[in-house]
DNA sequence: TGTACATCAGTGAACGCGCGTTCACTGATGTAC
DNA sequence: TGTACATCAGTGAACGCGCGTTCACTGATGTAC
């Protein structure tokens, strides 16, 4: 039964993973269920088995998505640093290499546009991720020694940009003009937050 | 004849402006050629009498999209300046009235994310459109005494958080705290503009 | 001015297709004795 | 240890539905004479 029960859940992580994947591919309209069952090496029936409907499956997608934009966060950070750097969580989430993975990474630049049409309890686990990096990096600029107002409100001017030049960078195709988009931002963000 | 054609071009303009207003709320997939001939009081057989494809009407909905919001845009600010200001720009972009109007406005922030999904012409709509935003602003930067290559930064990056923060107050939820959101967005940008 | 004809925007039935979901089933695995 | 039974992840055919597109048609309008 321990089995069993492991084998169920390493499958259902797997259809999370490929279901994360079309999502950023896709957007919530490109994944469906017969697809994403062919993806991870099943018949679409056997989807029942494991969410009880497609809109269950885009929540927990969601959700699994900011687990791994976090994680990915957490070991960047605690690999490079002890302390918390503002600089380079801006530098990490703005960085070429993240504007061209497709297959990970933060869901907001892929995804907020189309949040108001979600399920509520996939907008829930937006707003929640929303909230989550705003702290995070108002908990690094206090860190450096900002005053606790100031560092909320450069936290969220900093997010929107973030999100706002991630998107436009890859809705301007991803080449030159992209990188320059992300360099300026990357500039204009870091100069604020170190100021 | 001339009455002929003069009706079609009427029938086609309220085709694109329900299609632009079915854009907006329900994303490129939100839009059904049956919904959207029902809504402009037609059936959906006509359709092809006004356009190609359905693809081909998602490239031009997205033109007049940006058209109106340049429009608006233009009108805006001939009503209220002389000369361009960019602070009335910002606030106007990101007031909680255009977070709400979800019938008018510009394109971006409701579907930036979608763009590398959509048909290459329309995915040249969004760069051009994205181009001119930034032009506009860094023209009214210039004629209120910036340098050229810091106006050019300094609109980029505008541009970046004006559209990120208005993706994520709608992602918000539209109420107090998406308004919240906006009026740190709208000092954070006049702040680094006005400096 | 009046009549015959051509044009073409718009109608509505029909098409093939992929979708989400259901369901009777199979067969490997875990449990009870 | 060996056998009988229960569980349940996964299969694959079938469902009803809305989609984009096609097409034979209608009927109002504009043109030619």
């Amino acid at each position: 039964m321990a089995d069993k029960s492991a084998h169920k859940a390493k499958v259902r992580a797997r259809i999370l993973d490929e279901a994360a994947r079309a999502l950023r591919s896709g957007g919530t309209e490109g994944l469906s269920v017969a697809n994403l069952m062919k993806r991870a090496g099943l018949t679409h029936g056997g989807f029942y088995a494991h969410f009880e409907s497609r809109e269950d499956l885009v929540v927990h997608a969601v959700e699994r998505m900011f687990e791994d934009s976090t994680a990915l966060w957490t070991r960047h950070l605690s690999e490079t640093e002890k302390a918390p750097d503002p600089a380079a969580l801006v530098d990490n989430y703005l960085s070429e290499a993240a504007m061209r993975r497709h297959d990970q990474g933060c869901p907001l630049p892929w995804l907020s546009g189309e949040v108001p049409r979600m399920p509520p309890a996939a907008q829930a686990r937006f707003q929640d991720g929303i909230a989550r990096m705003r702290a995070a990096i108002a908990r690094a600029l206090r860190a450096s020694g900002k005053a606790a107002d100031k560092a909320e409100a450069l936290a969220a001017s900093a997010v929107a940009e973030m999100v706002g030049a991630m998107t436009l960078a890859r809705a301007m195709g991803e080449g030159e003009d992209a990188a320059a988009m992300l360099a300026v931002s990357r500039e204009a963000i870091k100069q604020r937050l170190l100021a």
